[in-house]
RNA sequence: GCGCCCAUAGCUCAGAUGGAUAGAGCGACGGACUACGAAUCCGUAGGUCGCAGGUUCGAAUCCUGCUGGGCGUACCA
C-alpha cells in the first residue's frame, strides 16, 4: 500500500474517533487531502482538514488539528511524529524505517514500478497528430506526436485501455488539389510547359512523387482524360505521402493502433445515415439549399453547416461520422489532441457528442498550442502549400529523436513553444534530456565497475538498509517512492510534461548525491546498500523515460 | 465586435486543483577532478508573480474590470 493511502486512512479514523468522542459535530468525514510541504520542517505530508472544517465546526482550527491529532492511532507504526502548526496545519512525518522499507516494492515490480489502477480499466482513445497526407510531417505535428503517445502511454500506466488513433484526411478539396500538383509536376518532367498555381502544393516532395511515378508508369499518364488522371494522382500522392508519415512516426518512436480513414466514411455512405439520423432527431434541418446542424441549441453562436447547398459534405459533416463511429466503439472517454488553432471546433463537437445522447465530458480536447519556429532568431512561416516548412524528419536527424521528444515534453501544451533550429542545433549537447540519461548512464557505469570488482549487486534482503541514512540518501528514497502518485496525478489531469520535471528533480538529486559521496568504498556493507539504493533509481529513471519515449543509455 | 489560450528572475519556463518563506534551466560572476564518467557538482547575484479591485483564516493560483500578446471567428480543409 502507497504510503499516501495508509496515512488518509489513519486519519480518516482519527476522524471517526472525534465524532464518536463528540469532539467534532459534522455527520460526514469530509475529503481528506494530502500535500506535500515545501519545506523539510512541514513534515512528508501535511493536511489541511482542520482549517476545512474551523468554519464548519465554529472552532478555532488549531483545536480542531489538536483533537485530531491526539485521535490518532498509528497501526502501521509509520508515523514518526505529528505536529500542529501555523494557521492549523496537520504535519505528518513518516519514519525513515517505513520509507527505506519501501524501497522493497520498487524491486519487486522493477518494469511495471509505478503502474496504478486509477484508469480501472476503462476504455480510452487517444486521437492525435491525424495530419492531412498532403505533405510530410513537419515540426508542428511532432509536439502533437510527442505530447498524444506520451500521455497514451501514461494513461496506460494509470490502468486504461488505450487505443492509440491516426485519422486519415483522404477525402475532400486538399486530396483534388494534391492530385493536381502532382499531376502538372508530371507533365512537367515530359518538358512540357506547365503554368503551375499559387494554390497548389510547393514542396519539393510533390516532384519527388512525379520522378516516382514517372519511373514506375513512363508516359502512361500524360494524355488521359484530366478526371481520371487526377484521380490516380492523388489516390498516388496521399499513399505516398502516408508511406512517409508512417515512417517518421516511427522514427520518433510512435506507433499507432488504429489509422481510419475517412474514405471509408464516405464508402459506407455514413454521412447521409448520420444526417438523416439527426434530422430525425431535430439536430439538422434545411435552409437556403444547405443542411445545418443546430450547434446554437448546444450554446454556439450560430449553426453550422453539414451538407452545402451544392450537395457537398463539409469536413463537419465528416467529423460528425467520425464522432459517431468513436462513439459506437463504446469508449468510455475520447481523447481528441489537436493544435491551439482549432479551439473553435471544440463546442462543435460537444454538441455532437450531446446530440448522440452522451454527455460532452466524454470527449476531453487537448489543446497544444502551436509551435512557433524559428530559424536564427526569425520566425518561419509554417505552411505547407508554401513548402517553407522545415520537416519532422529533418528535425529529428538534426537534434535527434530523445532531443526533440523531451523538449516537446518539458512544457505544459497550453503554452506556446518556440523552437529555434540553430539553438536546438548548437545546444544539443546541453539539452536537458542529456542531463537526465546521464543519470542513468552513470548508474549503469557504477554498476559496471561493481560487477569488475567482483563485487556483488545485492537484493533487498542481502542490504542493511538503515545505512542509508544521510539527507540526501532520504530525499532520493523520498523522491523514488512518489512516483507512482506522479503517474496518477498525470494521467488525472492529462498532463504529461509533469514526468520530464520529475525526471528532472530526480536526476539533480541523484547527481548531487553522487558528487558527495562515493557509492563503491571500502566499507563493504555501506557500500552493498549504496549499490542497492544507486539501482533503485536506474529502474525509476528507465520507467519513467519509457514512458516519455526517449531512450535510456547505458553509456553515452 | 465576440470567443479560447497566455502574461512569474535578463531569456525560456515550472509552480501538485487555494496553503506556510517564490522554483529550475540558460545567461553572468566565483569555486570543485592524484578515487565510481566534470555531458556533473557547490556557491553568489537576480522578483511589486502584467495593472486595479474583490472573495477568506490564507491568492501566482478563484471572480470582475483593464492593459499587452497568440489563435480563432467560412456553404476552406
Amino acid at each position: 500500500m502507497g504510503t499516501k493511502k495508509a496515512l488518509t486512512g489513519i486519519i480518516k479514523d482519527a476522524l471517526s474517533s472525534c465524532i464518536q468522542k463528540g469532539v467534532l459535530s459534522v455527520n460526514e468525514i469530509p475529503a481528506v487531502e494530502l500535500d506535500t510541504p515545501r519545506f523539510q520542517q512541514h513534515g512528508d505530508f501535511s493536511c489541511n482538514i482542520a482549517m476545512i472544517l474551523a468554519s464548519k465546526e465554529k472552532k478555532p482550527p488549531q483545536f480542531i488539528a489538536k483533537s485530531i491529532a491526539e485521535n490518532i492511532e498509528d497501526n502501521y507504526r509509520i508515523l514518526a511524529k505529528v505536529e500542529v502548526a501555523g494557521p492549523g496545519f496537520l504535519n505528518f512525518f513518516i519514519t525513515d524505517d517505513y520509507w527505506r522499507n519501501s524501497l522493497k516494492d520498487i524491486e519487486e515490480l522493477n518494469g511495471s514500478y509505478g503502474k496504478g489502477n486509477i484508469g480501472a480499466g476503462k476504455e480510452v482513445q487517444v486521437e492525435f497528430v491525424s495530419a492531412n497526407p498532403t505533405g510530410p510531417l513537419h515540426i508542428g505535428h511532432g509536439r502533437g506526436a510527442a505530447v498524444g503517445d506520451t500521455l497514451a502511454n501514461i494513461l496506460k500506466a494509470a490502468g486504461y485501455n488505450v487505443v492509440k488513433e491516426y485519422y486519415i484526411n483522404d477525402v475532400g478539396n486538399q486530396m483534388e488539389t494534391l492530385g493536381r500538383s502532382v499531376s502538372l509536376r508530371y507533365i512537367e518532367l515530359f518538358g512540357r510547359e506547365i503554368d503551375f498555381p499559387k494554390e497548389c502544393y510547393q514542396g519539393e516532395y510533390i516532384k519527388d512523387i512525379a520522378r516516382d511515378i514517372k519511373a514506375k508508369y513512363k508516359d502512361r499518364y500524360l494524355d488521359g482524360s484530366d478526371g481520371e488522371a487526377t484521380s490516380f494522382f492523388s489516390v498516388y500522392a496521399a499513399d505516398y505521402i502516408l508511406e512517409g508519415i508512417r515512417e517518421d512516426l516511427r522514427d520518433f518512436n510512435v506507433e499507432f493502433d488504429e489509422w481510419f480513414s475517412e474514405k471509408t466514411l464516405i464508402e459506407k455512405d455514413k454521412i447521409s445515415e448520420i444526417t438523416s439520423e439527426l434530422e430525425d432527431k431535430g439536430y439538422i434541418y434545411q435552409k437556403d439549399g444547405a443542411f445545418w446542424f443546430k450547434t446554437t441549441k448546444f450554446g454556439d453562436e450560430k449553426d453550422r453547416v453539414v451538407i452545402r447547398a451544392n450537395g457537398q459534405p463539409t469536413y463537419f459533416a465528416s467529423d460528425i461520422a467520425y464522432h459517431k463511429d468513436k462513439l459506437e466503439r463504446k469508449f468510455d472517454m475520447i481523447i481528441n489532441i489537436w493544435g491551439a488553432d482549432h479551439h473553435g471546433y471544440i463546442l462543435r463537437m460537444e454538441s455532437v457528442i450531446q446530440a448522440f445522447g452522451k454527455k460532452k465530458e466524454v470527449l476531453e480536447v487537448l489543446l497544444v498550442q502551436l509551435v512557433n519556429l524559428m530559424r536564427d532568431g526569425k520566425s518561419i512561416a509554417m505552411s505547407t502549400r508554401s513548402g517553407e516548412f522545415v520537416a519532422l524528419k529533418e528535425v529529428i536527424q538534426e537534434v535527434g529523436k530523445d532531443a526533440a521528444r523531451y523538449f516537446f515534453l518539458m512544457r505544459s501544451s497550453d503554452s506556446p513553444l518556440d523552437f529555434d533550429l540553430e539553438l536546438a542545433k548548437k545546444q544539443s549537447n546541453e539539452n536537458p534530456v542529456y542531463y537526465v540519461q546521464y543519470a542513468h548512464a552513470r548508474i549503469c557505469s557504477i554498476l559496471r565497475l561493481a560487477k569488475q570488482r567482483e563485487l556483488h549487486i545485492p537484493r533487498f534482503e542481502e542490504v542493511k538498509i538503515d545505512l542509508l541514512n544521510l539527507p540526501e540518501e532520504m530525499i532520493l528514497i523520498k523522491q523514488l517512492l512518489k512516483y507512482p502518485d506522479l503517474i496518477e496525478r498525470s494521467a488525472l489531469s492529462l498532463e504529461p510534461h509533469r514526468i520530464t520535471g520529475y525526471l528532472n528533480e530526480l536526476a539533480g538529486d541523484f547527481h548531487s548525491y553522487y558528487n558527495k559521496n562515493r557509492v563503491i568504498s571500502n566499507d563493504s556493507n555501506l557500500t552493498m546498500s549504496r549499490l542497492f539504493l544507486v539501482k533503485m533509481i536506474r529502474v525509476v529513471l528507465k520507467n519513467a523515460l519509457r514512458l516519455i519515449g526517449v531512450d535510456a543509455p547505458e553509456r553515452m
